[in-house]
DNA sequence: GATGAATGAGATTTCATTCAT
DNA sequence: CATGAATGAAATCTCATTCAT
């Protein structure tokens, strides 16, 4: 029961981290406005985590298992690669035009340095294109794409799909979800598709 | 000659900024390591700009105008669409792997709130588009590039040359500067080129 | 027992803040200053009062009313005005020239703007002003002080009394305070009561 | 020619610490504003004043000067006390219900402590009472007002006419300045003449 | 586990004063 | 005489972190 608490203390203190760093990023965030956020005391956060970078170390850790575990569930692990890279842009966009969420903030304005922007990319960045890649490396030996590099196709990839995110999320475009999307997926399936 | 010794000390406390925002992000840039940097008391800083926030305003201000003066005496206003589109990608490469600058720190780490992420859009990233999105336009009507959504490749674009260019920026590319371009250019092209 | 502490902790600062404002006014009072008396950390007063001026405000009001209370007693609901009114002069050079008190700083010394003027007028002088008016409007109505402009006479009783005060306090009367509370009895008693 | 610059630039310094001290007291005017006001360099100030607290001290002193002057000569030296006393009181309302002016600054607002307040006592008040004064011993000895202990009469008629006129100033006066000025030549005449 | 008062280091900002020109 | 850039000391305020209860 005490132990039931205490998870929920720590969920509270992770989603109102959330919450304040959306709102204003991590270096703004104080522990008095995440206390405030989490209806507790500053001090309990310490309990917790060993200091406020911790803190935001777990809530990105725990925020990219969280999202790829539901991105790997919407990718599938059969299906043709073309199929499955359809599948990860359309979650891609369903995923990050949805609630606030930790990805937003870092793919969109995050990267003051106490939580190093190499902590960021090994953490995020690097396993969301290693999926990516190895899609793409299936189509390859599958012979849907063509031969091509796929790392660097993978990093444009998510490259696009960040900054049309990232216009959307500042209400700074012109077209809709449904219209960038298909432009993402006409780049790209038109760059690596065998015949299109 | 006074006036000489002016402009110098601001431009010196603009550097001086650059460089440690480059070093530690906009937040964790102190009055005091920026003085230490410029070889200035704080207190002068306060005398060119009224507060923290409108140095770094001015610095990205003025960097962008820098930049767009660069990138568009580079791209040329003459000649083909995608030949000026090639020279607009060689150039952000060739600017971006260059020296420290304020515009990977703004790509790459850029965004907390103090200086608006608003702002850095509003003087950066939208004025780029729409220099990205003017020349897709000319290909479209020159009729070298497919009808199109010229915006979402703008976006796309700017995007995927980010991601890479960041990826470089922490050595976590496996291909050379060059491979990477190729691949850019292949992905861009493909998509919008009438006949290739 | 925590709750003793804070409350402690918060009069001590007030105490303080009448103690050193009483040396060197209000601007001149540094929180540096203040947290010494008190024997407390700067970042404490910030604890209980958001600015310097909150808490020199907080002094006002705290004060004010505290005299206000002591004066209403002094001067008690029953009895004639003349005799009310003569108890009010006898209480105000009483407390006067007691030990160090908020008053002293204010009527003798205060008013840099920091603390508008006005603000000190609303807390303190109005309702002062309202209670010496009161007194002789009741007069005027027991026809024990001639018809006169209560206001007026109100007015000119209290900057009687603050001038010789402020005399006083600077040690620039030949007069003993037993001499001047019989002049300004005079003079206000002759200009008043109905046979004198 | 160039002396006459000077005793210009001098002055104008004074009648722009003037403006300033008076919108927002001593220790708020800073040397950028009076200069600012003033329409020179804040260097120059030290070349007519040592410091800041020195060029206030110059204020204080020829403002008092100035206004003896004036008052003296409103007031005259022939003719009845009561007369006198009656004139006094007209230039005292007159003056302070003008334009801007040192004493409104005084007696409204003053006193940090920089200028500190034993100062002004000695350059303002105790001439102010000392002439008071000597008008009451005129009218005890031509037998026109009582015997009388003539400082405090004259302290409190100062008190009067100071608290009076911060009203005045704040506007917290229901009373125009005429009803104002009848209120206290009755309470201070009623105290003093020898049959009213 | 939980609180929140308290700390102390440090950040931004202000400003009287100086001094080279 | 006059300027205004520059200084440097100090002021207000912030905030992650600790600790007694």
């Amino acid at each position: 029961m005490q132990n039931q608490v205490a998870i929920d203390m720590r969920e509270r203190i992770i989603e109102a981290a959330i919450t304040i760093a959306a709102r204003s990023g991590f270096t703004q965030a104080t522990t008095k406005e995440i206390a405030g956020e989490a209806g507790c005391s500053e001090g309990i956060i310490y309990h917790y985590f060993s200091t406020k970078n911790e803190l935001f170390r777990v809530v990105i850790k725990e925020s990219a298992e969280e999202f790829f575990a539901r991105l790997k569930n919407a990718v599938g692990a059969e299906g043709n690669a073309w199929e499955r890279l359809e599948k990860l842009i359309d979650f891609h966009f369903h995923y990050f035009t949805g609630k606030v969420n930790i990805f937003q903030i870092l793919f969109g304005k995050a990267g003051d340095t106490l939580i190093p922007f190499s902590f960021m990319l090994k953490t995020l960045i690097l396993p969301y294109l290693t999926i990516i890649e190895s899609i793409i490396m299936q189509g390859i030996h599958s012979e849907e794409f063509v031969p091509i590099n796929a790392e660097g196709i993978a990093t444009s990839l998510l490259g696009m799909m960040q900054l049309n995110i990232i216009k959307l999320h500042f209400g700074l475009k012109d077209n809709s979800v449904a219209e960038i999307k298909k432009t993402v997926k006409l780049v790209i399936f038109k760059a690596i598709m065998r015949k299109s």
